[in-house]
DNA sequence: AGCACGCCGACT
DNA sequence: GTCGGCGTGCTC
């Protein structure tokens, strides 16, 4: 008896999953893992089969339409882990699936269906069965090839790709990318063909170009060269085709990039002494062949790559794949290099940056085990590496790890959920380690491997510098004597300062001097930052901005005081001391948008400047070997976070600053020298701060003692949010135990964003099991009202 | 999540 | 009388 009833997952909130008749000619190709399109209500979506079952007592099913890709997208290890995902931080598995395919997967509308054999057969084939086979078949039969949108449009939907995947298998038909395509002219005379390319230079310039590039190289490209060498797009190739200028054919790809080293092929890396002690106990593990996670803790400037290369070799030599996590995107490029470089090997880099085409290209790379190496931010933790023996984590303690859109997963902890599920090793980097990690590797859940700095490196000089009588003095003054002294020595001996401040803009407050007006955001409940180049008032949490007031609104004044110190104003402040260096500010903390992705580049190469400024992103961002002199402009603006973690943030960010600095000083401005983070970092001691910073958060039944799940209610009208919030509440105070405290509800930190208004409740309890079930369990019975939505974090990080 | 269904006030 | 707001519950 066949499997007829397929069990399937669609990407919404439900957690249901939907029963389906698998029709006749879908029985092989729809397994477990497959995607597929199914109607669901009026709509037509894209599903997950997550089982197969023989019967069902559901009546009236309808039937599957259609699978999506030739072999199932997830295999049973990733059914496991998105499950698990989905479990824990209480959302939909058809969710989970969503996200860990690579986004925007409508790939196939760049490929082309070809015939194998160009003569027609009538009549067809025996083999030829199904009536869409049949349709497909014929639709070729009139043109050697189609694309499969043009098969799309010209024959119904359902069923199609699994005709096309069929008459592929049985070798009738192949699936060619449109930049596989080979391009040759028709025209062999070179009169007509002069005459040709006149004809179209005015109208069509960029098609003329291409029969030009045609002419001067034999006649013939490959279509993916003409876009790599020549930037002419495929859609120009398409054009001329229609005109019959030129002609396509399809050849098998020749992608020499896809063909990695041989096993035995892989460079070992040449390790110091140093690195050699702490690699054996990382060899260890590997050889081991089970799951271990280990801590790797190296000291400040320690380099932790050799070790992670190392590693990746012995992995790779064992005919295992690697999973290579960074916190952001542009770090991805860094890490690609030093495989190349080191272990000549061509690693499959997979973001959200890429074209639809190509991360779709290298993500079937990886799952037919093609790439054995992956190296991404968060979202690659659910790449399909095939036989996995490794994942590094490098630089674990970043919150860039953690995904802030529904599912909120941490990709460290699916990394180790994961690793556990492979028998595979994990490694995570870190100088400065989340207390989580830490504590995990103190009572013996992971293993701790220490690195030191070499012993001709030393650490980088600490000085903390006390502004509180500075500022009395004088409130214009942001960078004190002893940090212009240190810059001007750095400066004259040639080489690089970095600065950092964690405030954009000029101001982040302006207030009317007269009546003490500060102009707030008419969306949120917080001041606008002055911009002073924009001359503008900007909110950073919903974007709103207007032009910068010179007249009070309220009192009509005319004088303004400037609060709080952005970068602009340092930079500014920088230009007037040192009016001949050249300074670089790169101020905006997130990596979304083309513009911002370019300047970061540019940024993190672009070693010319001799100043560098800016927010957060500098620390992840650079990589200088010039840089003599890093100064924190004011630790207290990370310090005096409303957050728990907000010491343990200073330190990873004091700490990975340190880190840029080969040799030289590193400045600490603040209000409150006598901090204990401030005291511990002067001295380095990571351990010191760490063994407090823990019996602190014991006392106050804090992670990693504790877990949380944070609840945000949020909508337009303030009084909804807040009552159910309350209902909520009260449905939790009627089932919770003993062991959990319910915190809240109340107006979460900046109760107003975006013109949401916000209301958290936050709860801390032993066991993360016991706290998702009572959440599940409340949030069922929890009748919610229109404009009011709620959002689950499990384990949250950012406590805004 | 969407979408239909149904209930109620208000306006041609 | 019916148009359109929104709460409710379902989708195989
Ligand atoms: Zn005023
Ligand atoms: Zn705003």
């Amino acid at each position: 008896m066949q499997n007829r009833i397929a069990q399937v997952v669609f990407p919404l909130p439900t957690g249901k999953s939907f029963s389906y008749i698998v029709p006749e000619g879908l029985t092989e190709r729809v397994q477990r893992g497959s995607r597929v399109w199914a109607p669901l209500g009026s709509r037509l979506l894209t599903g997950f089969v997550v089982d197969l079952k023989q019967e069902t007592e559901i009546s009236n099913l309808k039937q599957i339409l259609d699978v999506l890709d030739p072999y199932p997208a997830f295999d049973s290890q990733m059914l496991r882990l998105t499950r698990w995902v989905a479990e824990y931080y209480l959302c939909s598995l058809g969710e989970v699936l969503n996200s860990a395919l690579p986004s925007g997967v409508r790939f196939r509308g760049s490929e082309y269906l070809i015939l194998r054999n160009p003569e027609p057969h009538h009549p067809l084939p025996d083999a030829i069965k199904g009536k869409k086979e049949e349709a497909v078949l014929e639709s070729l039969f009139q043109k050697g090839t189609r694309s499969l949108l043009t098969l799309e449009r010209e024959l119904r939907r359902d069923g199609l790709y699994a005709a096309i995947y069929d008459l592929e298998q049985m070798g009738y038909v192949a699936v060619k990318s449109r930049e596989g395509r080979l391009v040759r002219l028709t025209e062999g005379d070179p009169g007509v063909l002069e005459q040709q390319i006149d004809e179209l230079k005015r109208k069509a310039p960029r098609q003329a170009h291409l029969l030009r590039i045609l002419r001067e190289n034999g006649g013939q490209m490959a279509a993916l060269q003409l876009r790599k060498n020549w930037g002419v797009g495929a859609d120009v190739v398409d054009r001329l085709e229609r005109r019959g200028l030129v002609e396509l054919c399809f050849e098998e790809p020749q992608d020499s990039a896809v063909n990695e080293k041989t096993s035995q092929g892989i460079a070992e890396v040449n390790l110091s002494p140093t690195q050699a002690r702490a690699f054996r106990q990382i060899k260890r593990a590997l050889d081991g062949g089970h799951y271990q996670t280990i801590l790797l803790q190296s000291s400040p400037g320690a380099d932790r790559t050799p070790l992670y290369l190392q590693a990746i070799s012995a992995v790779l030599r064992r005919e295992k794949g690697v999973l290579m996590l960074v916190p952001e995107v542009f770090l991805t490029a860094r890490a690609f290099k030093h495989l190349k470089a080191t272990l000549g090997l061509q690693a499959a880099v997979l973001h959200s940056r890429l074209s639809d085409v190509e991360r779709y290209r290298l993500w079937r790379q990886v799952r037919e085990g093609r790439k054995r190496v992956v190296i991404g931010p968060r979202s690659a933790v659910f790449a399909p590496v095939v036989n996995l023996g490794l994942i590094v984590v490098e630089e674990e303690q970043d919150s860039s790890y953690k995904c802030e859109s529904n599912p909120r997963y941490h990709a460290r902890d699916v990394a180790i959920v994961r690793a556990k599920m492979a028998d595979a090793v994990v490694l995570l980097g870190s100088s400065a380690p989340s207390l989580e990690s830490y504590h995990n590797a103190s009572t013996g859940k992971f293993s701790l491997c220490r690195l030191s700095r070499e012993v001709n490196n030393p650490l980088p000089k600490v000085t903390i510098v006390d502004i509180r009588g500075l500022r009395s003095t004088n409130a214009r003054e942001i960078l004190s004597p002893l940090v212009c002294e240190r810059l001007k020595l750095c400066l004259q001996k040639g080489k690089q300062a970095v600065l950092f401040q964690n405030r954009r803009g000029y101001a982040t407050y302006i207030q009317c001097s007269q009546c003490g007006f500060v102009p707030q955001c008419q969306n949120c409940q917080v001041s606008l930052t002055y911009h002073q180049e924009e001359h503008q008032m900007v909110c950073h949490y919903c974007g709103f901005r207007q032009e910068a007031p010179s007249i009070c609104p309220q009192c009509l004044g005319h004088e303004w005081h400037f609060g709080g110190v952005g970068t602009e104003l340092v930079e500014k402040t920088l230009r007037s001391l040192f009016p001949k260096a050249k300074v670089l500010r790169l101020d905006f903390d997130t990596t979304k948008g083309k513009q911002s992705y370019r300047r970061l580049l540019q940024f993190s190469q672009g070693d010319r400047a001799d100043i560098l400024l800016g927010t957060r992103m500098i620390a992840k961002a650079m990589d200088f070997p010039r840089v003599g002199l890093v100064a924190i402009v004011l630790a207290d603006s990370c310090l005096n976070l409303p957050d728990f973690r907000a010491g343990e943030k200073t330190f990873h960010l004091l700490t990975q600053l340190a880190s840029q600095l080969t040799e030289g000083e590193i400045v600490v401005q603040t209000y409150s020298s006598g901090d204990w983070t401030i005291r511990c970092f002067k001295n380095f001691d990571f351990d010191k701060f760490a063994r407090r910073e823990l019996a602190d958060r014991r006392q106050l039944n804090y992670p990693p003692w504790s877990r949380l799940v944070s609840i945000v209610f949020q909508g337009k009208i303030s009084e909804d949010v807040i009552s159910i919030a309350e209902k909520y509440s009260r449905l939790l105070q009627e089932a919770a135990f003993e062991t959990v405290q319910i915190l809240g509800p109340s107006e979460a930190p900046l109760g107003k964003i975006k013109g949401a208004f916000r209301c958290q409740i936050l709860l801390k309890g032993k066991s993360s099991k016991a706290l998702r079930e009572l959440v599940q369990q409340c949030t069922q019975k929890l009748k919610g009202k229109r404009g009011v939505r709620m959002t689950i974090d499990v384990d949250p990080v950012e406590m805004m």
